[in-house]
DNA sequence: CATCGACATAACCATACTGTTATATAACCA
DNA sequence: TGGTTATATAACAGTATGGTTATGTCGATG
């Protein structure tokens, strides 16, 4: 259910999602609605719907024949967090980098070896 | 100079890069230091740092025959602010709405539609 | 029922990403 | 000089991504 990082930033990675996100951020619409302003097919904005859908970054409903589409903000503060546990490096606050220091070591800090072999990308735990 | 969003975004995809990155946060150290902890060839290690560096995530030193890998905090910053501005949608404070739309309509909000034509990707103001 | 409108799916293409191994470069060291 | 260490580069392979056009599906409606 809670899609990793991994998938969150691979989504926000795109102009185009983005743009859709700040969208729905003006409330739920159709996906004909977010097509409108690009330059781009129907089935593509289809395709970076279902993008945004897999990482959880919006939810579809049902109106008749729309699919409405509407935003998560879950991923996003999840990736919020992430970031924040760094803040103290752009701000040069020394005196909170221990308190990330400790954070990146219990967290993401020294993961066991991600064994990728063959797989993509090494799972990471939820 | 400034990488966009995008690249960002797309460098903190990848679960390696992460850690690397939160190595990084413990301080410079060199390839072959980064490389350790992971199940992965030197070269790979390689590829993920020019990624970085292509985002501006780091930045390399020489020291001899060694290459010191520094973490830059910068684009984290912009990545965060552009987070930060959806921040009142999982906050659900409603009073931080009205400021939120403003800027996103400003912003990224409604943009020209990015036309990609055969482009990979809609480059987007620095 | 026939069709239209909104959307999804399929098949396809080009390019990008992430890993590999093998090899090159560059600085130090005996 | 010749070898070793640290890192980069090249060539290659498999999968993913982001777009396209063509077609399918489902619900509303004349």
């Amino acid at each position: 259910m809670a899609p990793a990082l991994d998938t969150t930033f691979a989504a926000l990675a795109d102009p185009t999602r983005r743009a859709i996100l700040a969208r729905l951020a003006l409330g739920e619409t159709t996906v004909m609605d977010l097509a409108r302003p690009f330059d781009m097919s129907q089935p593509a904005i289809s395709k970076h719907l279902k993008v945004l859908e897999r990482a959880g970054l919006v939810s579809r409903g049902r109106d008749a024949q729309r699919r409405p589409v509407r935003l998560e903000a879950k991923p996003l503060a999840e990736a919020n967090q992430w970031l924040e546990s760094y803040r103290a490096l752009w701000e040069a606050r020394f005196d909170r980098l221990d308190a990330l220091l400790q954070k990146l070591q219990a967290d993401e800090g020294a993961p066991l070896p991600p064994k990728p072999g063959r797989g993509r990308k090494p799972k990471e735990q939820t």
